[in-house]
DNA sequence: ACGAGAACCTGTTTGC
DNA sequence: TGCAAACAGGTTCTCG
């Protein structure tokens, strides 16, 4: 399900909600993420605080008062789901219940099991965590531009749309908005990616920028069951120009070709051939 | 060293 | 209608 933009509304959301909190209770349904859960999360977790919850590329980050880091990456199918005390009853997926001091209930849910919960033990260790060090650069940070995304893909020979989902090259991004971004730039992600550079380079620097603001501001994406941490539905979905369109009319040329789908890397590629070169 | 493809797992949609 | 195949927002390993 997530991208950056349905990370960072589900970190927005939860920060909201649980900064200054104190965790009470730790229930494990399930263990067997994609990596094991740390045997001793619940020990580390209970009567800690929550001092900041952030977010590094499509991973969430639980800052605790004392140091220590709680990463959760939500895979293809995890939601975070708060809620109340009341109806604190586990759902089928399940995997980890945390419960808050003042009656909060925030579920690990993740059909799939492709997302995984880990620690770090303080903020050096988090800056160092194997899953962290090799990430390129967050998008909307002030590090992120044409030259620094030219200089990622320099001498790569795979196309630019495999090279985007690469979170050695930036960050966050996954099949959605690598195909929004790519139809905003007018490049064919067919085009090598180290063939993007200069001008194109700025020009996809600037539609990924674009893209992922816009996305946030909607609230993120929601396919069959993306929700944010209140349990509302993202909205960019409407948005989206070329996502899931093949055969519908290209939003932005008047060339009267309809959105191609084709498969790179195993996965779908939404673009207008036209537009995109 | 790099890039392509498979694998991980479950649920839903599509097509015969 | 029913069943099997295809497909889904991600990451990581293996193989050539």
């Amino acid at each position: 399900m997530p991208e950056l933009p349905e990370v960072e509304t589900v970190a927005r959301g939860l920060a909201r909600r649980l900064t200054g909190r104190t965790v009470t209770a730790v229930r494990t349904n399930r263990a067997d993420l994609r990596a094991p859960l740390p045997t001793d999360l619940a020990a580390r977790l209970e009567g800690s605080r929550i001092a900041r919850i952030g977010r590094r590329a499509k991973y969430l980050l639980f800052h605790l008062d004392g140091g220590g880091v709680m990463l959760a990456h939500l895979g293809m199918s995890g939601r975070l789901v708060l809620g109340s005390d009341d109806e604190a009853e586990a759902r089928p997926h399940d995997h980890v219940i945390l419960r808050f001091d003042d009656g909060t209930v925030l579920r690990f849910n993740d059909a799939r099991r492709f997302g995984l919960i880990d620690f770090a033990a303080s903020e050096d260790a988090l800056a160092r965590h194997p899953r962290l060090e090799h990430l390129g650069p967050e998008p909307l940070g002030n590090e992120f531009n044409g030259p620094v995304l030219a200089h990622a893909l320099a001498g790569k020979a795979t196309p630019i749309k495999a090279a985007l989902l690469d979170q050695r090259v930036v960050a966050g991004l996954g099949n959605i908005y690598v195909c929004e971004s790519l139809f905003w730039a007018g490049l064919s992600p067919r085009r090598s990616a180290r063939t993007v550079t200069g001008e194109r380079a700025e020009r996809l620097a600037s539609a990924i920028r674009a893209v992922l603001e816009r996305a946030i501001a909607a609230g993120g994406s929601s396919l069959r069951d993306y929700v944010q941490a209140s349990g509302e539905l993202g909205y960019f979905q409407h948005q989206w120009a070329v996502y899931g369109k093949e055969g519908e009319a290209c939003p932005d040329c008047d060339c009267g070709r309809t959105i191609a789908r084709i498969v790179q890397g195993g996965r779908s590629t939404f673009y207008c051939a036209r537009r995109q070169r």
